[in-house]
DNA sequence: AACTATTTATAAGA
DNA sequence: TTCTTATAAATAGTT
């Protein structure tokens, strides 16, 4: 379907292999959504480009079509469960440690470790990644320090409420004592106002903390979205 | 596509719905399979029917497909592997699956993500370290440039010198069909000359041209000069 | 299942 | 990359 037919075979072009990768992946990916739609199906679709970026579509959490496919009797999973246990090279081990080595290859290089395979193309991209990170490290840096900042400035705050707190005591004890009942009068201003204080911030050596973290939360969480669905795993990945 | 648009959104007519999802299903695998061929792409399809039945399509092994998508940091899950059914859990791939969690933590922090759960201290040490990547990929970029430049330059010494032999060769011939014998000594000097020459000056040519790509690479790195401190990217980047 | 009238997808070119 | 356009493909509704 274009200006004339193309036969099915590996584009050589890598050039116009990339531009139709780009075209039929999106068209791949939009029939998937259709189809899901239209005929209320479950569909999954995953892509690795021939440079190994990954695409996918789903339509509903990629986790629960892949937990259902690979429960699912039909799948072409091979592999059965009669594993001697011993007898079987594990496959899925293998692939666990080419994934790390890769994993390893990819760290050592963004550490400027292992260049020598990579074009220029490749470190120029590498190297604006590197860069990007460097600025979302600095963002976060300035982060912590204000929060830092801003819980101290609270602490202060809260440590020279004590301290005016009790002086007040002390003034108001001292009136009373030297004027007897009139000093009724001033302490129960000031007691009461200082009483406010207390119930709204006293939670508050508490509060200002939890503020503290709940920010702190909130960027951990940003992420990993907060919808309704329950998800566990991501908050789990955030472990370690 | 058909005789009617329609509506993107869930057919109601059970029998339609069954009849578009077949068709549309057809369409969606043969999607994936010219995807994957024409592109050299990793591309996998799970489809559920409404009444549960499953269809599939993979490029190579499906379980190769979701392996490489659950350990690549870019899915929108994170480690959830196939589980065997209820077989033995084995230690081995727990061990491997939560190295490449490891993994991939660290290289979304690099690139800037999920930085929630580091300190000041950490922060300034990874910074540190992307600054160190930086530097190594920029250098290494200066050498692969250099390469590129030198292996150019002498590729065109090397036809120059082509030219060159040539061009003596038709004096040469010139001569002796004027001087007949004359020419014969002539060449001989001429010959060892030719060599001695292109080591040294005679090489006017060849002098030249190099002088040219001298002040070929200071132009390309006049441009970015802008300050005195040295910043090799900029410089380089001006390339290819 | 086949058959078309149409809509879509997309190959090529700008 | 994005847009445009001619043409190939997919497919909705029909037979």
């Amino acid at each position: 379907m274009g200006r004339g037919k193309i036969e099915i075979k590996k584009i050589e072009n890598v050039n116009s292999r990339q531009v139709t990768f780009s075209k039929r992946r999106a068209g791949l990916l939009k029939k998937a959504k259709e189809l899901a739609i239209l005929c209320d199906a479950e569909v999954g679709v995953i892509v690795f480009s021939s440079t190994g970026k990954l695409y996918e579509f789903a339509s509903t959490r990629m986790e629960q079509i892949l937990a259902r496919y690979n429960t699912n009797p039909e799948s072409s999973k091979l592999i059965t469960m009669e594993n001697k246990t011993e007898n079987e090279p594990q496959p899925q081990a293998d692939a666990l440690k080419s994934e790390i080595a890769k994993l390893q290859l990819v760290q050592r290089q963004m550490t400027g470790k292992e260049l020598g395979g990579l074009n220029f193309q490749e470190l120029q991209h590498l190297e604006h990644q590197l860069h990007e990170g460097i600025l979302a490290v600095k963002d976060r840096k300035e982060q912590v320090l204000l929060e830092q900042l801003e819980k101290s400035k609270l602490q202060k705050v809260v440590l020279e409420n004590e301290a005016l707190r009790e002086q007040v005591e002390e003034y108001r004890l001292r009136l009373y004592r030297e004027n007897g009942q009139l000093g009724r009068k001033n302490s129960g201003v000031c007691s009461s106002t200082v009483c406010d204080c207390r119930s709204e911030k006293d939670g508050n050596s508490d509060t200002s903390l939890r503020l503290g973290l709940s920010v702190d939360i909130c960027h951990k969480r940003k992420k990993p979205k907060t919808e309704s669905t329950s998800n566990d795993s991501e908050t789990l990945t955030v472990l370690e």
